[in-house]
DNA sequence: GGTGTTAGTGAACGTGTGTACACATCCTAG
DNA sequence: CTAGGATGTGTACACACGTTCACTAACACC
């Protein structure tokens, strides 16, 4: 295969590691900032000397990566929101477990993703109303496009496609709070509590059972052209 | 009306202004902490000298009202509450709005409300996934309290007075949730902005119709026994 | 193999912070 | 009128913070 240089290859060059020296510490600092927001603390509480101490750094070191703390949560933002894009993605070629009832299988896909992302949704859920405006309408931006990204999904039940566009974002938003809610409350709940967290799991199907309900009833303004 | 002296005459014994000194400074706190929280920050990573500051009293002059930031919160969290439960008894009493459409009534209460109490909305709105502990749970047990409180009044429909209390609970708790998602949608679009907001009180009403098509096509487990 | 760029270090600065303490002022009760 | 508790003031200290600067170490490239 002797195929040119592609740009995998520059990047390989650049990697002695696996990764450049650069690449690690700037890891290493966000995986402390996340670590640190795991505890009691909000990211615009955060300081720039805890999060370089927790990352094993001289506080100088931080400019290297970032200007200011807003742009590592910029970053921590764009993450997270790239965890969930790969988690639509694998469901989208590898299909829904539990395959006959979509409802369950999309809840607990998304319990699992919580699960191993923890700390990225913790981080979003506490800055999505939190202190930086910036990483608000960040987060905000994502959410709707994930949104977005449901209704294409969504549009593979016949009823729906018929719906008039607005209508289905109407759908979507609804689903999107309630998955929100779903994150937010298993976040809440104490961890490791098999018990509680199958309690939410179970309410929340009923309510995504319930708001399907509604679906048959809805009269969307106009149809969409075939 | 020679009755013995009452509870109120006592304090008013204690108030030479309308409120004893001590009051109104720990109001001025309350009131100083509320108006930071509107600008960039977020409760956990405000000073207790930012707030004696603005508040204009000496930094030390603070412990005498609380002995920590945490319980300043607690103070606002309790305050904030207290005005919205005040907004359902003066619905009890004095009814709704456009008396025709409950919805809209609904809709329209709450954002008035919201305005009205801007501040505590934002303050609450941020600090629900936010840094204290403590406050996410006190902000957490009076939203349930708040659901708890809208069931006995849904409990006027006949339909939902036949549901079992948990579908109950799911309806208010999807009826809550969309009412929160209203409020920090107001909060977060650009104030003064008429057209905006607007389009936001559109959107809930249709989502919250929408929800309501649905309540009877649902079937409780068991009716209630009457 | 030397050279220049990139990444991490260490000391130093001015400023803001939480809290302790002794003191001044207000207001009420006797 | 005055004694005493409640409330607010002023000073002081030890510490954490963000940022500066000159420096060294690591690595990529000719």
């Amino acid at each position: 295969m002797p195929a040119p240089d592609s740009i995998t290859d520059k990047l390989d060059q650049i990697q002695s590691g696996r990764e450049s020296r650069g690449q690690r510490t700037r890891l290493g600092l966000q995986e402390a900032a996340l670590r640190l927001l795991g505890h009691d603390k909000s990211f615009s509480s955060l300081s720039l000397r805890e999060v370089t101490r927790e990352a094993g750094i001289v506080p100088t070191a931080f400019y290297r990566h970032y200007q200011t703390m807003e742009e590592l949560g910029q970053d921590l933002v764009a993450d997270s929101f790239r965890t969930l894009r790969q988690m639509i993605r694998s469901v989208r070629t590898d299909g829904l477990p539990s395959s006959g009832n979509m409802i369950q299988g999309t809840v607990q896909v998304l319990v699992q993703h919580i699960h191993a992302n923890r700390l990225h949704f913790q981080f979003i859920a506490r800055e999505r109303f939190g202190g930086y405006s910036s990483l608000r309408a960040s987060i905000r931006d994502e959410i709707h496009a994930f949104g977005q990204d449901l209704a294409t999904d969504l549009a593979q039940f016949p009823i729906l496609n018929r719906w008039d566009p607005e209508s289905v974002q109407m759908l979507t938003t609804l689903m999107v709070n309630t998955m929100v809610s779903i994150a937010e409350q298993i976040l809440e709940a104490p961890a490791n509590d098999a018990a509680a967290e199958a309690e939410i799991v179970r309410r929340a199907e009923r309510q995504m059972v319930f708001i399907s309900l509604a679906v048959p009833a809805w009269k969307p303004k106009a149809a969409k052209p075939a």
